[in-house]
DNA sequence: CGCCGAGTTGAACTGAATCAAGAAACGTGG
DNA sequence: CCACGTTTCTTGATTCAGTTCAACTCGGCG
């Protein structure tokens, strides 16, 4: 049994989250990219949310020509184009596979119909949004207090093995420094 | 009748959203508070959101000393501390009426005893958080590209009466941007 | 071997913060 | 209704974090 359970959700009663899972679990379908791979387009509408079972994608757009990361998803987290999948229009990200990548993805037509036929489900999906939201208040503080010094260390402490993972350009586009900035400070730490 | 429509509703089905403010009615309750009233206040678990019928609100909290708007809120738009309505612990909030104020109270307790027995408003409750999780990323997206300048202008174009109603300081936090330089973007549009 | 993407380093520039001092507006009590 | 104190706003001078542009290094890989 594929048991992803996402970070957002992993405080539930065990015996809730085991029921949840059964009634998702026929939903999820397992597809897999390899490094460099687009998962989502933009300009498309993005019908999929995906689970990451394995591997790093990120969810990045431009801006005046420059590619700017809005999002990282690794193992245990989800990723979508959220813009779209919300508001069913059209995106302006773009997702890729930062490594080859398996995940579950789950169409939001099924999510619709599930939720459709048991409703009590809306309460977790609102849990999932309240966490997503709590996540971008902070990063809104981080923006607006922290020092692109402050905010590396910040993100060495909390997500340390992301480092290592993505490259300097996309962590730096998601830190809103530039990559010479990041560069520099990162020689201050070793 | 009280029928305010928050502005993240008001594109529902007119007859859903009928039948939704009478199942909320109930829980209606009606506060008052002067101007400069702390309608919420910092430490306290915030059990209440306010949707505010007549003048303006703003949350706020202290930052290094400095104090920090986090959102305002005027007529036909909600308030809360959201850190704590969410999570259920102590907030970094207070909320502060800047003109006497007239605001419908919803309980935290109410809201769930609702959703408990009539799941299908959970669906609501969700689009409400999609609605003012888009918002947020879009602040977030304005804090990473738009210079003072710009970011005056956008509110400028999008909420004018905000200027006349907030004093520059609480706009200036809330924008990012230092009270002086404020001022000077201002000076430069008149 | 030589190219290419990724990262580093330097130098000049700049938007915005900070510090400081006044000016204007506001409201409260006499 | 005026006078005074307080709060809010403006303006100037200085400083600084971070950007931009440009050149250079390094490690793979065809």
């Amino acid at each position: 049994m594929s048991s992803i359970i996402l970070k957002q959700l992993e405080h539930l009663d065990p015996f809730i989250l085991d029921q949840l899972l059964q009634d998702f679990q026929p939903l999820f379908q397992h597809r897999s990219y390899t490094k460099g791979a687009l998962i989502h387009q933009e300009g498309h509408i993005c019908n999929h949310i995906f689970l990451i079972e394995k591997g790093i994608a990120r969810a990045f757009y431009y801006k005046d020509g420059k590619d700017i990361t809005a999002h990282f998803a690794a193992e245990q987290t989800s990723i979508t184009a959220i813009d779209s999948f919300i508001q069913r229009k059209q995106s302006r990200y773009n997702i890729e596979a930062l490594e080859d990548t398996t995940a579950i993805t789950i169409s939001h037509q099924d999510i619709q119909t599930l939720l459709d036929n048991k409703p009590q489900y809306e309460r977790y999906v609102r849990l999932y949004l309240e966490q997503i939201y709590i996540d971008l208040a902070e990063r809104i503080e981080d923006l607006l207090f922290h020092s692109a010094k402050e905010r590396y260390q910040k993100i060495l402490s909390s997500n340390p093995s992301l480092l290592q993972r993505v490259n300097l350009g996309h962590l730096a586009s998601y830190l809103g420094i530039s990559q010479e900035t990041l560069s520099r400070v990162r020689a201050q730490f070793s």
